[in-house]
DNA sequence: CAAATATAATAGTATTACTATTAAAAAACA
DNA sequence: TGTTTTTTAATAGTAATACTATTATATTTG
């Protein structure tokens, strides 16, 4: 798994000039993902970005028009790197019932382990995705993104495992509100056992958030 | 339902001043539910408020610390009533099955109708509870503001239904994931219609949303 | 009618999320 | 190699935000 940073490609729309091209570029994206997991989204500035990777806050405006746009491209990040971990890990497996198995374990698992040959800390960006990743849409520009494409990743995401549902039940009324139920779901039910644990009912080490999840889609399918 | 707003107190600690004992602070929080879903949370300001008002910025500060107070005291607000209204339509039921698919219909069904003797425009609140409610708790002082009770109403509420829950099936493993569930997901639900409808099935007038979380829910615990 | 309290008006602060300009350094290219 | 172009750093500046503090003026209460 260690070329997928090869198969990450990002609208260029995110960015004004991309990350990836020069060095000062990696250490922009590396680091502010250390940063907005450590300090939170609305702490975090591209004036303390630039005193931690020693270079400037205009500079990092070179490369991304707003923090808010940097949080884009991250989350868009982290969808493609998703959408092709799914592809890879389904792609030969015949049965739709397994296939679906697999995706939801993806969608609802937590990160545990990092890919050191890109720049990107996947553990870090995974809890960001679990903390801040709301913040991205609830905004009053929401409208405006999603038509430039914003989005496109993650609902991409959605569709494909929607039609990995149908795959299974061709009948179901509603599958991407249960796939889109799932995945906020997960990260929220993450972000509880944290911080609000008595709406949840995790324990350490029972993986109860992928069992109950899991056997929330197979009940709701009727087939298990 | 006229009497309503007497049974609905709030934890003394969210505000300065308690806005119920004076007419400033009623046209505090009334306009505040206008402006907050007019604008959204980030542009909403207390001088913006103030001029709406007639009256200004300092003396808003007088009942609430920050606009952060004020959205959880609204938050607080919104699930206080909830949990009336739960206790009231469930109170003579005898099947554990009927109070539990009220209780659900009372989580996931929209807010259509307006208590006009309070000066609370539920129905408005209900879209910030939708819209907004999440940034009451995605924040870096989730812990701090837990322990001091500001989020009590909500688990009170999630509590009670997890308790219909286990009426219902004793044996199930994870009675507050799946309401803690339900609530935030058809919260997310009525979002992503409005504004990313590709991540739902939401049709107009089919009431898909009620539908599709009463059936999660009996499917789950299999009772139907 | 006096005292206490509530409100309004004004001013001020540190910080944020940027933009603009210019100079210096590095890379490309001829 | 020298020159041009591009990239980066440094500095300064702006409007707005989320407040605090002070004082004057209403309003209520005893």
């Amino acid at each position: 798994m260690n070329t997928i940073s090869v198969h990450i490609n990002i609208n260029s729309g995110l960015y004004k000039k991309d990350p990836k091209s020069s060095d000062l570029g990696k250490r922009i994206v590396s680091k502010s993902i250390e940063m907005i997991h450590d300090i939170g989204f609305e702490d975090f500035t591209f004036k303390k970005l630039g005193v931690e990777i020693t270079s400037n806050e205009s500079s990092i405006y070179r490369y991304f028009e707003s923090k808010h746009m940097l949080l884009i491209y991250l989350i868009n990040w982290y969808w493609s790197w998703l959408e092709y971990r799914l592809a890879y890990k389904i792609q030969n497996i015949e049965s739709p019932k397994d296939k679906l198995e697999i995706a939801i374990n993806l969608l609802v698992q937590e990160v545990i382990d990092d890919n050191d040959f890109s720049s990107i800390n996947e553990i870090l960006l995974h809890k960001i995705i679990v903390d801040e990743s709301s913040k991205a849409y609830h905004t009053k520009s929401v409208d405006a993104e999603n038509e430039k494409g914003y989005f496109k990743c993650y609902k991409r995401v959605v569709k494909r495992v929607s039609d990995l549902v149908l795959e299974c039940n061709p009948d179901f009324e509603f599958p991407h509100m249960l796939i889109s139920t799932v995945i906020e779901g997960a990260h929220q039910q993450r972000y509880f056992s944290q911080h609000l644990p008595s709406l949840t009912d995790f324990e350490k080490g029972k993986n109860n958030i992928v069992r109950f999840y899991t056997n929330l889609v197979f009940k709701t399918l009727h087939i298990s």
